[in-house]
DNA sequence: CCTTCATGCTGATTTATATCAGTCTGGAAA
DNA sequence: TTTCCAGACTGATATAAATCAGCATGAAGG
């Protein structure tokens, strides 16, 4: 896959148009590829020295570990996402982040990135976006778990998964595949699983949306947008800002 | 006050030293001088062109609100952080902001930004540095609210803001000046206001920590971390809180 | 082939927190 | 000086979601 085709390159430029120049600095970051298998711990909370990645194909999650042993998970990566920029930056990493399904990566080195940045300073206004945007994420899942019903909050989360997916040209309107087990969902959502299973199984049968093996089909999508009322604006998907 | 003790160069400098070059590019965001009085609206969710800021002196909140009314106050800004990047960043601003209290800040255009990332490289590591930092302290607030109960929530939050504010120089590890209300706690820990008082009751008469008329009081702050299990790392600090 | 284990699923019970419906206080406005 | 109001505070009750204690299924492994 050339670099004009990938996930990062097709995200990137739902923001900004990038010269052959920011195209050419981009391509660097793709050099180190590597495989992982599924279950693989990619970063690991507390170590300094860790790895960035992006991901190419497969699915990835961040989270914490409490101390009493619960998790809740922060994000699940996709193809076209960073996956542990922040233990590259800070002195010691903040989460961790394991493969959810095998997956293909391409290692990003600190001092990469940062000399990109002399090189092509838009492209640095592209990763700052990306970044941006995963903290806007962030922001509308504090959101999720700070004000929204457990059945409100899985709307919203399919929801969203099924846009970011669409963005990078997997899935549509109809649903998408999903390697994700009800214990991930319930990690993601501070809910426990039997409350998952519960949540599923109530928008199941109100005939907006079902979770079943392997794959979320959105049935009726116009309901489970009202239900979660579901507005994409935090992902900034509506065509470049700066061109 | 010159650049060199500005807050926002404080806690940049926590991360990377600054060349001079970087600190006369970083000067030019301070500009545009503003003063706005408490409770002004900075930033308006769903709107264009909103402006960014830095904040110098006073606090500020941002938030969602949600259809039903219900408010999430995503975080709280000090001196030395940026108010509303986001939204310049993004075609639409995915969140609010509002002053806490009267407030002095600098207004920061989208242009000054990119432009000095193409003159000052190191400068937009840094800028990449801060927004990092604060998806990591959304990040942590994500898991305040899926996985902490109310006590050790409520703990949590004290012991950041305790941190945060002694970074930039105001407070110390025996407590700080507070402008925040019940309700602005209650809205930010996704609690309800009646609950935030029980909470603050019973922190405050196990000695922990007292929260009143405008003072929060680390009554036992080394209890108060246990309880919280609440660890520096994310903030990327040189420093933990005791010292 | 049988066992094991991960995952999905369910009813009964408990618990944390919300909601309701107030009181009390101190400062600002009239 | 009285009235008003925001903010702090409290008891009683309601409820969403957790926890407990299972069963069912299908894939993986010996």
């Amino acid at each position: 896959m050339s670099i004009l085709e990938s996930p990062l390159t097709r995200k990137l430029s739902a923001f900004v148009a990038l010269s052959s120049v920011d195209l050419e600095t981009l391509a660097k970051f793709h050099r180190r590829r590597r495989s992982f298998k599924a279950g693989h711990q990619m970063v690991a909370e507390g170590e300094t020295h860790q790895s960035a990645f992006i991901l190419a194909e497969g699915w990835a999650c961040s989270f914490k570990v409490l101390p009493d042993g619960e998790r809740q998970i922060i994000d699940f990566q996709i193809p076209g996402d960073f996956l542990g920029l922040r233990s590259i930056l800070f002195r010691t990493s903040d989460h961790s982040s394991e493969a959810v399904t095998k997956i293909e990566a391409s290692e990003v080195l600190a001092a990469d990135m940062f000399d990109s940045f002399g090189q092509a300073p838009r492209l640095a206004t592209a990763i700052l976006w990306a970044v941006s945007r995963d903290e806007a994420m962030a922001v509308e899942h504090l959101v999720n778990l700070g004000r929204r019903s457990a059945e409100v909050r899985m709307a919203h989360f399919l929801l969203e998964l099924g846009a970011r997916l669409k963005l990078v040209g997997v899935g549509d309107k109809t649903g998408f595949n999903c390697p994700l087990t009800q214990y991930h969902l319930a990690d993601a959502l501070g809910l426990s699983a039997v409350h998952v299973n519960r949540v599923l199984r109530q928008l199941r049968e109100d005939g907006l949306v079902t979770f079943q093996r392997g794959r979320v089909s959105f049935d009726n999508i116009r309901g489970l947008i009202a239900l979660a009322e579901f507005d994409t604006a935090y992902l900034d998907h509506d065509g470049p800002l700066l061109k």
